[in-house]
DNA sequence: AGGGGCGTTAAATCAGGGTTAAGAAACTTT
DNA sequence: AAAGTTTCTTAACCCTGATTTAACGCCCCT
């Protein structure tokens, strides 16, 4: 199986070195130097990992994680940070990043990271499933029985989570967070979407509810009549 | 199945440490620098564990691990703590902590206990029972020999509290304290919803019921007739 | 006999959750 | 760039059940 990922890097010597090294190791190394062209090769391409520089012209490396994930693109991001402080690290997380190296590094060291997340990627669940519902994650559809269920990014989001724990009670706050991260609506918007979720669980005529926990949460659990 | 903790520290290059470390051995660890943040996060997510540091800006460990407790959330806590001090200790178990470390320590060490109490913690079902009286803590369920008892949160909370002190009398003050914590009603809520729920042990035939201490407030016992 | 503490009851109030619709924002399409 | 579409947020409303409140009765005690 090929490896195809996608170095953003704006040192053109170090650049130079890495795509060389992992072309020996036949993994086709896409190579762009500042975060505008990166993205667009990100829009364009489907790679199996994508390593950013966080010193980058035009987009730094945190701005350009940040848009690729707001783009639903989960696709594993390695940093490369010049220096060692936790600011950066927070930072990346924070932003998606799922996993960084501090220069120097060793080009062995950076070839094993690759490894590991392309494999983590392929290794990853891409389905996910209670009873007769299924969530295809990576296509963003969700089918009970076979038949589709119309879910807006946040009613699915909502589902993902309530699936993930499911027939345990989810508290509002965890809800929220898995919805919205840090910085959350200040109003019913939850509600709001629970409710649109019930009618599209009524609508497929799936023999699932989301249960209130009063004070609490909510959970998803099959229906015992 | 991964781990997921929180670690609560203002020390930057020491989280850094731990999180990097933490990170390798694939626990995924949030960090937040302050008390605030680090009760915001607890409230928000479902850790395995909770490492605090005692010295924090804005709310010490002990005041931040008590406030994790009131909100009935039972999560193992390692205390961090400067100083091998007696003190720090007792308060610290006081305050609800299931282990402590001193400092400096080494990180295998720290990663040995974390996988301890995050392994006690995937064992406990939290559960809590008395005789045939169980609580579902996290379903929020309780049931008499199979029968469930159907309580609203505040008579939940109320017999929760008598439950952790069964056998022994608990004054007013602290019942009021576990069910309202610090703006309490001015009446006689306390009586009435004692009230309820000596009614639903009745209900469900319980043997036990709520004696009163007069003048000093209840205790839950075994009916000995 | 009367006062204090407690138990019981019912009514009044309040809060949480459900529903709906309108407008704002984001995204598509032309 | 404009129009149209979808999605999200907000706010208003209703309903139910939980909570508080107040009134009253009981019993024990001195």
């Amino acid at each position: 199986m090929s490896i195809n990922i996608l170095l953003v890097e704006d040192d053109i010597d170090l650049a130079a070195t890495i795509v060389d090294y992992f072309e020996v190791e036949s993994i086709s190394c896409d190579h762009a130097a500042n975060g505008v062209h990166g993205l667009a090769l990100v829009e364009a391409h489907d790679y199996q990992v994508i390593l950013l520089d966080i010193n980058l012209p035009e987009m730094d490396g945190f701005t350009l994680c940040q848009k690729i994930r707001e783009s639903s693109n989960d696709t594993p991001i390695l940093m490369l940070t010049a220096r060692d402080t936790l600011v950066d690290k927070v930072t990346g997380f924070d932003a998606g990043t799922d996993d960084y190296l501090v220069k120097p590094f060793e080009i062995e060291e950076l070839l094993i990271r690759v490894l590991a997340l392309s494999k983590r990627r392929s290794g990853q669940v891409s389905k996910l499933s209670f009873g007769k519902l299924v969530l295809q994650l990576r296509e963003r559809l969700a089918f009970f029985d076979g038949r589709e269920l119309k879910l807006t990014p946040i009613t699915f989001k909502l589902l993902e989570k309530l699936m993930r724990e499911s027939d345990k009670p989810v508290s509002r706050a965890v809800l929220m967070h898995a919805v919205w991260g840090e910085d959350q609506p200040d109003s019913n918007s939850l509600k709001v979407h629970i409710h649109h979720l019930r009618k599209q669980l009524e609508k497929v005529q799936a023999n699932l509810l989301i249960d209130t926990e009063p004070g609490y949460g909510f959970s998803l659990r099959e229906k015992t009549p």
